[in-house]
DNA sequence: ACCTGAACACCGTTCAAGT
DNA sequence: ACCTGAACACCGTTCAAGT
């Protein structure tokens, strides 16, 4: 819908930046616009032209990883009960965010693009499924929105990388049980 | 201790320099130092010969407020039973950080800044004092400390100030429930 | 011992000039 | 229609020169 209708040169530039702006953030886990373009072989103008904000760019760069979180949510629900599919859910978002940590602008990018129309964005949908299936199951607390959930996940991001291993999964126990119905 | 054995000159530029900083941060939310140089009315090397990092401007800048946090907990526990106490303690967190958010920053470098030594400092401290009384009382999960605590108070600094008033306590309910142990 | 402020490095962003 | 890269704004940090 949109490579297609890029002048050839163009649609060049835009992947070159995309595939540039990969690489600098998984070597050092922050995006520098003039790096990017520096790497990619294009002018700064030429990145600002087809990635108006940042955001646009690292919405582009984890497209597809938030494509995947998004597809595993109603998958997971399928096979598990509602809190191992949340649980399970939570696993992958701290395996994408362990190697990339910059996944979670993008996740925040997909969540709050649409914040004006109301609409919470592709992520937002997938943690409300999660969330109204354990509703309804009665073992997720109802008083916590996708939002919620969003903002107890950005933890992970003040992580070290040297506390990683000890802590993600715990700290995502922990908030997993924060959102679980007690029961009494 | 440090301020009478400094030259009068130079207590004076020091105390300015704490005081611009203060206004600087509740005025934008952001700590730019040569704006902090500027409003003091001095050089930014001073700046840097009486603060050397950020961090150290930051700790100084929320040096009561962090005290405050501290002297809490122990006065917390002596009046309520441990899970009010740090629920209380959690309340006084976000009043500190609703005004000045940037006082995360002071808390993380209050429980940080010798980590190299091991310790974990003042705040972690008095968060490790309220977590050992809920574990004694067989009310709070064994598996967690301090470190786990400041980095789930850490989701507050990602609220906008729009939504502050309708999450902030309600998110550190949930963190606060995923903190207890699960009777049964 | 302490201070000043010019100067440098760095990054984001814009825009006149080009094809 | 798209690209380039000089240029500007901004911020952090250093250091030679001063008192």
């Amino acid at each position: 819908m949109n490579a297609s209708r890029l002048r050839a040169d163009a649609a060049e530039n835009r992947a070159r930046i995309v595939e540039a702006a990969r690489s600098v953030v998984s070597a050092s886990g922050e995006l520098k616009l003039n790096a990017v373009a520096r790497r990619a072989g294009v002018g700064q103008g030429t990145l600002y032209r087809h990635f108006p904000t940042r955001e646009d760019l690292l919405a582009e760069v984890y497209r597809h990883d938030v494509e995947e979180l998004v597809a595993a949510a109603p998958l997971l629900l399928a096979e598990h009960d509602p809190v191992t599919a949340l649980a399970r859910w939570f696993d992958r978002v701290a395996d994408y965010a362990r190697v990339k940590r910059e996944v979670f602008a993008a996740v925040e990018v997909g969540v709050w693009q649409d914040l004006s129309t109301g609409s919470v964005g592709p992520i937002g949908d997938a943690i409300t499924a999660l969330l109204d299936a354990g509703r309804a199951a009665g073992v997720v607390r109802p008083d916590v929105d996708a939002r919620d959930v969003i903002l107890l996940l950005g933890c992970l991001t003040r992580l070290d990388d040297a506390e990683w291993d000890t802590r993600a999964r715990h700290l995502l126990h922990v908030v997993l049980d924060g959102l679980r119905l007690r029961e009494g």
